[in-house]
DNA sequence: CTAGGGTTAG
């Protein structure tokens, strides 16, 4: 279908000429309007369409959520719930339950994973179960993420054990999160490259660096997975803001060009600065700009280094350079 | 592929 190919004008064109459109081609079309960033006039064919399915109905939601406009699924949803008497799907939830995470509202979160319980869509659908236990921590409650994990028994997969982890990580807590790897582990499930991105983020955030140097020798000799650039990044990130920074720099040395990114020097540079470091600032602020020097930020930071060590010539180096290069200064951030 | 999305650094 042209839809799906992205080609609109045909798209449109064709379902014009239908001379028998029933809901599945109202509904190709309509998603296929969401997914190239057409929500107006999705908005408007879904207003004219004679007789929405649940289908059509998921699809405003999650155009809707895609582009942050959290409220509105919310009210799609409800209007859908309520006032039109469908019955929503395990995909409608999946489709809803980021909506709920931006809105960071628990008594919305509580609202609907009572009503996904009711309608039998959790015990249908582990991935259900799943957007609930990362719903609750993104809401702000780990203890209701935590509950309703355990609550799962058996029924627990891989997703559902990496999920619990990085929101015990995102919370701060590392020892609980650790403790659930462990648990994972001995439960028979063999952690992929995001369970062990979850726990090297909870080793980063809780400041178990040394547990988490161990996971980084787990992951690769028992597990044969190589490190990608977001789990440098977070063992980079682990280090250094422990003030290891020696360490840190090794370890960023040794990314492979190929996937290597600024974002990791970024997050070392922070740390020289925090830990007043200015000779390893500077390292870093040359390996960052061979690879980008259009970013102002760090030319601020830099800047402030130099004042910070009493090294005023070389801040208004930076600052000249700075302004020479014509690097974006972002919002927030000092003009110097 | 054919109307659908569980977890992923700073």
């Amino acid at each position: 279908m042209y839809a799906a190919a992205g080609v609109l004008s045909d798209a449109l064109q064709v379902f014009d000429e239908m001379p028998d459109r029933n809901s599945v081609s109202w509904n190709v079309l309509i998603t296929g309007l969401v997914r190239w960033g057409e929500l107006e006039y999705a908005r408007s064919l879904f207003d004219e369409m004679p007789e929405k399915n649940v289908v059509t109905w998921t699809g405003m939601i999650d155009g809707h959520v895609r582009i942050g406009r959290f409220g509105e699924g919310l009210s799609l949803f409800q209007r859908m719930v309520c006032c039109e008497n469908m019955k929503p799907s395990e995909i409608t939830i999946l489709a809803l339950m980021p909506a709920v995470s931006g809105l960071k509202d628990m008594r919305v979160c509580r609202l609907v994973h009572c009503y996904a319980e009711k309608r039998g869509l959790i015990a249908f659908d582990i991935r259900v179960a799943n957007s609930v236990i990362d719903t609750y921590a993104k809401c702000g409650c780990i203890e209701s993420a935590s509950r309703f994990f355990e609550d799962l028994m058996e029924r627990k997969n891989l997703v559902s054990w990496t999920t619990i982890i990085t929101g015990l990580a995102m919370h701060g807590f590392g020892e609980e999160a650790v403790e659930r790897f462990d648990r994972m582990e001995k439960a028979g499930w063999k952690p992929n490259r995001v369970t062990f991105l979850s726990v090297f983020n909870a080793c980063s955030h809780g400041g178990l660096v040394d547990q988490g140097l161990k996971f980084l020798e787990k992951m690769v000799n028992e597990y044969q997975i190589l490190p990608d650039i977001k789990h440098y990044g977070c063992l980079v990130d682990m280090l250094a803001r422990l003030g290891r920074l020696e360490e840190a720099e090794n370890l960023a040395l040794g990314i492979p060009t190929e996937i290597a990114n600024v974002v990791v020097w970024r997050t070392l540079l922070g740390a020289c600065s925090f830990h007043d470091n200015v000779e390893m600032a500077e390292r870093v602020t040359r390996k960052i700009m061979e690879m980008e020097r259009g970013y102002g930020g760090d030319y601020v930071l830099m800047h402030n280094i130099f004042v910070g060590a009493g090294r005023f010539g070389d801040a208004e180096k930076f600052r000249k350079l700075m302004h020479q290069r014509n690097a974006i200064k972002l919002p927030g951030q000092s003009a110097i």
